[in-house]
Formats: structure tokens, C-alpha cells, sequence
DNA sequence: ATTCCACCGGAATAGCGGGATA
DNA sequence: TATCCCGCTATTCCGGTGGAAT
């Protein structure tokens, strides 16, 4: 049944692109300088979340890399990597100079060691830049010449609302290439291609992807996560094929798996939380912070608990309605935005 | 219209953990 | 071993804000 599941992965980069020739030349374009020895300009890729961009940029970066042996790419995920010293270990780390790194090394030696590595040009590509929290430090590699940016973010705007003053005015200049939701016909292709790869001959019909694509809202990884499911549940069968019942229930499966796993990845006080808003529906601060506090152990204080408010509605786990007084909040429904689109 | 105050979130600070250094 | 240094989390302090109360 399942033939290679790698390549149903979250994170898997096929060799072959099935649309996004437009974006994948735009981005070859951007980094062309480095053929000629030059410097390229930072390209930022936008759009939302589900559309490629993380894949293409590693896709056209590995192109590059065989063309030119000598460039080191690196990709940094902002979400676990937030802060300056992360980026640049990790931007180390590919470079293979992290090594005696630790958290007691002096503040800019990790910079100074990123700095002296120039004998060849490093493209650092920062995905999800926009959860970085110390956006200095792209002013920072922005300095160094053998390091070439590649910022992936979901929205120019409210990237550009994070930046500081120093920092926003020397991202001005750049390359562009913004991602649209992927039509039907265009994730029908994408799945196909994935099956063809993934998967025996024959167990996944046409009509099947349809509904897969349908279902997935134009997010390629939801339909990717959606056929990934199905196909495990399948396989563990012991099933030959895709049945049409199966499809219909790794469609709500996919996107509630994605969310118990993180969920149940929060740290304790923040799951207590997240299970007192989910039972009572809607609730306000208060008398959030009492009910959490009476049923932990070592109750965090208000302040710490609005920081992990905070950073709980950036995963969208939970969201917050009204300003100040007032103020509810309510977890976010994993279904609610499953929208169906239209095929073209 | 004015005052009140519940709530948010920025900034500074403390404390912990853990490798380095002498 | 004692001390230093630093990243990171939680805490303390506090100013700003807009809806509610008067």
C-alpha cells in the first residue's frame, strides 16, 4: 500500500516541481548573483500557510546548491528558533562551526564566528520569520556579505510592522514572491504526484483526490496530512485501496490530529489553561486566572499566565474577543475554517 | 462628561541551570 | 571547587486604554 511514506511527509521536497514555475524563477532569479560571485538582495516569500513556500524555497536553494557546490544553505525555523542566539547557532551549526557552543560562550562570538565563516557565500533561509522576537539580528546578517537572505513570512505588512526603524529601512530593497492559495485542478495534480510516489498503482482514484482537495480549502499540507492519514489507516488494514469511508473520516482527522498533538505537546499550566476555556466555552480573565488557579499545584502569576495567553493564541490554539474590559476567550475550532474550493 | 478600573503588554529584574575557567 | 558568564523563564512594576459606572 504504502510504498515510501517520506514522501507524504510534512516536510518532504520533491524533485520535481508540479506548479510554481513562475515563483520557483523569480526566487532562481533573486539569488542569480551568487553565480557570478555577487551579493544578492534579501527575497522575502509571502502567502499563506499551506501554499509552498517553504517548499519551494528549499527546492530552488538545492537547485542552486548543485549548480554551485560551495554555497551552504541553511533553513531556520523562526517558530522554535525566536531568538538571536538560536538563529545563529542553527546558522552555525550547517556551516559545521558550532561546535563548543554553548550558553555561557561570550555574546558576540557567535556572531563573530558566522562572520569569519566567509570562505564561501550562505544562504540562510528563515521560515515563519515573523515569530522571530529579536529582529536585530537580520540587521545584523544582513551586514555580513557572504550571507544571503531568504525570508519567508505569511504577510508583508505585519512583517514589516515587527521590524525596527533600522532594520525596516534596510529591507525595503528586495526581492518579492508572493504565493496564492492553490486552485482545485492544482492540488488534484499535487496529490497525484505524491500518490504516484508514496503509494502501490491504483489505490487512490481520481474522484477520491478531488475530494481530498476539496476538503483541504487550497492548503496543500492539509491535503497532503488528509491523504497521509487515510493511506495509514489503510495500510494498517491491511487494505488494498482507498474506500471512500475511510476518506471521509481522515478528512476531519488530519486537522483534529494536528491540533491534540500540539495540544498535548503544551507544557502543564499551559494545558490547564487550554482545558479550562475548552470546558467552559467562553470565559473571562478572571475568572480564568481563579479556575486556574485553584486547580494547579504552584499557580504561575497573572502576568506569566497572559504571556502564555499570548503565545497560545499565536498557535491558534485559543482566541481572544474584545479589548480590555470585557475581553473572553474561547479555544478555535480546528473545523471551523474548512472551507471547500472551487476547482476552476 | 468624567471617573473608574479590569486588563493588556513593555521593560527591568531576579533566579535557575549549566558549561567554562582559574 | 568556587566563580563567572550567559540564556531563559518567571516575576515585579507600571503606564496606557477603552468600556462600564457614576
Amino acid at each position: 500500500m504504502i510504498v515510501d511514506d517520506r514522501v507524504l511527509s510534512e516536510d518532504f521536497v520533491p524533485s520535481e516541481v508540479v506548479h510554481r514555475h513562475d515563483e520557483v524563477n523569480r526566487l532562481s532569479e533573486a539569488v542569480e548573483p551568487l553565480v557570478s560571485g555577487g551579493r544578492p538582495d534579501p527575497a522575502f516569500l509571502f502567502g499563506p500557510t499551506g501554499v509552498g513556500k517553504t517548499c519551494i524555497a528549499r527546492y530552488t536553494l538545492h537547485r542552486l546548491g548543485e549548480q554551485l557546490p560551495s554555497v551552504r544553505v541553511a533553513y531556520v525555523n523562526c517558530w522554535q528558533e525566536y531568538t538571536r542566539f538560536r538563529v545563529l547557532y542553527n546558522l552555525l551549526e550547517t556551516v559545521g562551526r558550532a561546535f563548543d557552543v554553548h550558553r555561557s560562550t561570550a555574546k558576540d562570538e557567535l556572531f563573530g564566528r558566522l562572520r569569519a565563516a566567509d570562505d564561501a557565500p550562505i544562504v540562510a533561509i528563515l521560515d515563519e520569520v515573523d515569530q522571530l522576537e529579536e529582529t536585530e539580528v537580520l540587521y545584523d546578517l544582513n551586514q555580513l556579505p557572504h550571507v544571503s537572505l531568504v525570508l519567508i513570512a505569511n504577510r508583508e505588512e505585519e512583517l514589516f510592522a515587527q521590524f525596527d526603524d533600522r532594520v525596516r529601512s534596510r529591507f525595503r530593497a528586495g526581492t518579492r514572491v508572493t504565493f496564492d492559495r492553490y486552485g482545485g485542478d492544482e492540488l488534484v495534480a499535487i496529490l497525484d504526484e505524491r500518490a504516484r510516489q508514496g503509494l502501490e498503482p491504483d489505490v487512490v482514484g481520481e474522484s477520491q483526490l478531488r475530494t481530498i482537495a476539496d476538503a483541504a480549502a487550497g492548503d496543500a499540507r492539509v491535503a497532503i496530512g488528509i491523504l497521509r492519514s487515510a493511506a495509514q489507516r489503510a495500510h494498517s488494514r491491511g487494505d488494498d485501496r482507498l474506500t471512500d469511508d475511510l476518506l471521509a473520516d481522515a478528512i476531519p482527522d488530519a486537522r483534529i490530529a494536528i491540533r491534540r498533538e500540539t495540544i498535548e505537546g503544551l507544557p502543564d499550566h499551559q494545558r490547564t489553561l487550554y482545558e479550562v476555556i475548552d470546558e467552559r466555552g467562553e470565559i473571562e480573565p478572571n475568572e480564568l486566572y481563579e479556575t486556574y488557579e485553584a486547580r494547579v499545584e504552584n499557580p504561575k502569576t497573572r502576568r506569566t499566565v497572559r504571556n502564555y495567553l499570548t503565545k497560545m493564541a499565536h498557535y491558534d490554539l485559543i482566541a481572544a474577543t474584545g479589548e480590555r474590559r470585557g475581553r473572553t476567550y474561547r479555544v478555535v475550532e480546528p473545523l471551523a475554517d474548512a472551507k471547500p474550493v472551487d476547482g476552476r
